[in-house]
DNA sequence: CGGTCTCTTGACGGAGTTCAAAGCTAGTGG
DNA sequence: CCACTAGCTTTGAACTCCGTCAAGAGACCG
């Protein structure tokens, strides 16, 4: 039961089985089927997730309707809207499984819980959220300094597990252009 | 001396003013000139920035030369290249006084020694980088979400203050166009 | 096999860039 | 306190990347 979990926490802390144990009864374990939404726009934003199998995204829809994805998450990834989370509040986004997925999900209330009662949780936290800041940071300046198509070059090139795992429509929405450009950028990479 | 360090920490743990004096003597006080430089682009990043007083930003350098801002710090706000800082590499951005500023600095070995003499700097740490990751990803949603225009009439709306006190081509620069773009539109606005 | 979801192709349009040049503002030294 | 200069802001014209729309070709699932 959620290897990848301990696996994940043993890396930033020492921890032996019992410890374990305690902390992962602050969580529910959740089976998601494809394209089953785990939290919903408007909805109040009470749980932080870690995808113990399969993979995630988290999008918004645009004023035109269209979803526009703004996050993967694979295995020992993080997710939520951590800005409604913090605040508990509705959260903008949706969550959706991208493929047959079993995720672990903690509360506000349990997870302030679990950090009062195991302060080597507050260092793991705080591990996970300065990579997790850092990626942003890395990703903000490549939205600054690429264009789109040296973006998806880029990607294609650092991430090929993803570019197999996902759809290219979702991809393209992620990388905040049309399927349309995509297939463009490819069939000009071909020749 | 620091007052508002003091008061950022008081404002997530209890600490005394003793306490905070043994914290303080991990940090240098750093004062800066405009337009000086507290970091380099390929310099080794040794050091995580807290404002203390003025106001300071991050840029790289464009393939065609130009400074790309991709961040602002006024008083409280904690900055450095995250990514490089972690990992104990070459720094990829310089980091510039914009006005005569005063700035708290701690290195990579005072930090870890911190958090390991002081826990509740572990939680210190954990809610500033929460609050950072959930503040850039609700940029990364505005940099897909919103036109050039709106983006401009959205920073200008949220944060007047940053608007008197920079220059607008750093403005341009941060917004991720042109000031010669950013000229127009406020020509537009004036009609 | 039939229908829906995904990917491709091409024509057109518009938001935003680039380049060049002129006007304005503010800091600096005499 | 003024004059000079460097840096900031504005204007306009030409151009480009990329989005939108429309339609067709595959591909996957029941």
């Amino acid at each position: 039961m959620s290897v990848i979990l301990k696996k994940h926490v043993e890396k930033f802390v020492n921890i032996d089985e019992a410890a374990f144990q305690e902390v992962l009864a602050f969580f529910d374990m959740i089976p998601v089927k494809k394209k089953e939404n785990l939290m919903e726009e408007g909805e109040f934003c009470n749980y932080h997730f870690f995808v113990e199998q399969g993979c995630i995204r988290k999008f918004f829809l645009k004023e035109n309707g269209m979803e526009q994805t703004t996050e993967f998450a694979l295995e020992h990834w993080w997710m939520t809207d951590n800005f409604a989370f913090e605040r508990r509040e509705q959260s903008g986004f949706y969550i959706q499984a991208i493929e047959p997925s079993v995720v672990l999900r903690i509360s506000h209330d349990n997870r302030a819980a679990l950090l009062r009662e195991f302060p080597f949780m507050e260092h793991y936290f705080r591990m996970i959220y300065q990579r997790a800041y850092a990626a942003a940071e890395r990703r903000i300046r490549f939205l600054y300094e690429l264009s789109r198509e040296d973006l998806y070059l880029h990607f294609a090139d650092s991430y090929p597990q993803f570019v197999q795992r996902i759809p290219q429509y979702l991809l393209a929405s992620f990388l905040g252009f049309t399927p349309e450009y995509l297939s463009e950028i490819r069939n000009k990479l071909r020749s």
